[in-house]
DNA sequence: GCAACATGGATAGTGTAACTCTCTAATAGT
DNA sequence: ACTATTAGAGAGTTACACTATCCATGTTGC
């Protein structure tokens, strides 16, 4: 097919689609003249991965080319690949890092008991250890000290959906295509669970606080 | 306190407390001259607060304004704005709406369908039935329908996620006490939550792949 | 065969968000 | 007196994700 159909298909502007293979997110179409290329299913389903990464997924565009470029690395080891796009996505995801205060080194000391008490394996430079500590930190300056003193009752469901998350990737044939179950997984299966949450709040609310379904204004 | 000393405790540049004040997300300081403003503890913990929001929360500047302003009206009924708030940050943290293509469609159906299997009650314009839509939507185009099949397993979890999150807000004093709960706890908390998944996911990984933890490079 | 439209590739421009800088006149501290 | 600081307003900056314009070539409908 020609850029304008793949452009239809796909519900992608032609402009941005040329923006996406000048910023190595879609590979060239393959030349039938200086000015003529033609492209197929293969570059249909990455150019939708892309916007479902970007859209849904929430992530900067450099980290996309980075997650396909180890997608697209077939001789590096699968296991080794998880862990770069596990570490990948939560840097994406984690704010950038803020300064580090006694507020945050405390949460750090927190997220260390946590990590010790649950018995979880988990690199000592995960930028996930971070986010957490931040989040942490930032709870108990604004008043939120309840929040925060209940991180381990939300571990223990972490747990569980992080469970759901392995049987899953596990249940997937080949390595490349357990890389890519997580990849997703953990871009747009975050999306859904946090949706999931939102609309478990929001009847919890209506039902135990009565405050009726919220109006729309 | 002087300007000065409200910058140095926030750890906030003066330029951006100026910045937010124009914005309308911190009340101007006591005038006690033309040019001379006096500061105090309310104002470093609102300038705390909206720090955590934008940083951690990761919220726009003009989404912590609104919230600001809900917060702030001590003459609306505080079950009406906790559905406000509710609605505001779900609607801010959700992407801007795609277009609604035949995959989004099924998803929609697919949403409800959940709803009603769970028995929530959700009003019908909540921005969270998009969001999951879209997300389902955006697995099942690229090859993750294993993983939206999942969702009434993501859903249960979900529930009792929501169900601390409730216990807490109800053990707050007062009405207004329960909002700005249900306000940190939709913001700061889920990201608090998102991270304790990372690192559960990366426990399971390491611990089930047999992938070592993920060295860092 | 040829006019009208489409394409690849390069470069430049746009819009938005969140700051950050500069300036002025007027204090504040010493 | 003199240096540093401040309020308030406006302009400038940076990063990001597109979007628009060109031009020389191709393709296509008639």
């Amino acid at each position: 097919m020609r850029i304008a159909e793949l452009s239809r298909r796909s519900a992608v502007p032609v402009a941005t689609i040329k923006y996406y293979q000048r910023e190595g997110l879609l590979p060239p179409g393959e030349l039938t003249s200086p000015n003529q290329a033609r492209y197929d299913e293969r570059h249909l389903d990455r150019l939708r991965l892309v916007r479902a990464l970007i859209e849904v997924g929430r992530l900067p565009v450099a980290t996309v080319r980075e997650l396909l470029a180890f997608l697209d690395q077939s001789e590096m080891n699968p296991h080794y690949k998880l862990g770069k796009v596990l570490r990948t996505v939560t840097a994406a995801r984690s704010g950038s890092p803020g300064e580090a205060d006694e507020a945050v080194a405390a949460g750090t000391k927190e997220v260390e008991a946590l990590i010790e008490r649950r018995g979880w394996q988990v690199a000592p430079g995960a930028p996930a250890r971070r986010t957490l500590a931040e989040a942490l930190a930032a709870l108990r300056r604004v008043g939120g000290d309840d929040i925060a003193d209940l991180i381990d009752e939300y571990a223990a469901l972490a747990e569980r959906v992080a469970a759901i998350d392995l049987r899953l990737v596990r249940s997937r044939a080949t390595p490349e295509a357990m890389v890519y179950g997580a990849l997703l997984g953990e871009t747009l299966g975050d999306t859904m669970f946090t949706a999931l949450r939102w609309l478990a709040q929001e009847d919890a609310s209506a039902r135990a606080l009565d405050t009726g379904a919220p109006r729309v204004p």
